[in-house]
DNA sequence: GTCTATATCTTGATAGAC
DNA sequence: GTCTATCAAGATATAGAC
């Protein structure tokens, strides 16, 4: 019995990290399922973790653990796509080619929202003030990052921030209709429509 | 007591359409509070209907009250905005102009979603098959139409389509953003990004 | 058709054995 | 720190009196 309880914790393996599992559980059931649409029994499942450890690691309960949810995933976020972009000489085509490569990823994610933040967001805006402002916190921190970006390529400063706003609604709004119709047309249309802010913008207007 | 009774009847209002009231009450809460957030308790709650009349009038539970409030806000939202926008013969100014409304709307509701179906529609496309179609074919409804207008305006038909698809997913994801922040400044940067989409797809890219 | 009471299930959360 | 049993409250849905 002894030797089968090893075999067994071998095979449940994440001996370690227990926590870790439960936050990317967490988030890819918050972007299929919602948050409110998600179970703390689903999130402890999916993790392959006893229920009871859900509230060891987050003793703030679903409230904490959504919030750590959407800002270790606005970090990540945010590395990926400055990781994305910076490399280009040109913001316009830098930009479209985020838009083609999300399109890629929303068939991979089989219409699952590439943001892990979206579909949290859009559930608590009006009914949970800390949830709220994390995802407030992390959208603003795209921006900057983008704006940033789009400042050091020579777009004046009020309207690289502008800029960097819409191209991130633009993006967010794809999602949501590419999700709807579970086609990435929206998102392929939507990346010629974001070369064209990013080139309005350069131009001064 | 039957004259208290005539009085309360005449207080508690709309002795006709309790169906009405039913609709319209769901579609302020899934608004807000989205659809796995909102309980047929609270529906029944605010629209003065006692809870069985609910299962009544939608035998169909909650999915079919969800249908109806997407197809139907569908329609009233598809004359709305084509109401502000075709007597405008100027297609920018006229797609600047809605969403220059759209954040007044944004700050009149108090940051719930101006749109009815977006947050429904993002809690459902994963997890709802039903309601995910009828998301999509209201989408699809808005795409349309909002394309055949463009169309008239001189744009050619494959751009036309495409530039309306774009105009929506930016305003969704600037209601997205300007909610999370509770402001109407990502509206008001989408104003001009779309003008600029607009543009260019007019100027044959 | 209106309205209440209830049945059944699931939720988030806690207690406590191990 | 792992895991189970359980709680009270909420959910959706139904039955049935009026």
């Amino acid at each position: 019995m002894s030797a089968s309880k090893d075999i067994e914790s071998t095979r449940d393996a994440g001996p370690r990290d227990t926590r870790q599992r439960i936050l990317t559980a967490a988030v890819e059931l918050f972007r299929r399922r919602g948050y409110t649409g998600t179970g703390m029994k689903q999130i402890a499942e999916a993790a392959g973790a006893p229920f009871g450890s859900i509230y060891h690691f987050f003793p703030g309960g679903k409230a904490q653990l959504g919030e750590e949810v959407v800002r270790t995933s606005g970090v990540v976020y945010l590395d990926l796509v400055a990781g994305l972009m910076t490399p280009y000489e040109d913001r316009v085509a830098a930009t479209a080619d985020v838009f083609i490569a999300a399109a890629d990823t929303l068939r991979e994610l089989d219409f699952a929202d590439p943001c892990p933040i979206a579909t949290v967001a859009m559930e608590v805006a009006n009914t949970n003030e800390q949830l709220r402002q994390a995802t407030s916190e992390v959208f603003g921190n795209w921006i900057e990052e983008i704006a940033a970006y789009y400042a050091a390529g020579g777009i004046p400063e009020p309207a690289a921030r502008e800029t960097a706003s819409s191209v991130i609604a633009l993006l967010e709004g794809a999602f949501m209709l590419g999700r709807a119709a579970r086609s990435t047309e929206p998102v392929l249309a939507a990346s010629r429509a974001a070369a064209a802010i990013v080139r309005a913008a350069a131009a001064g207007e």
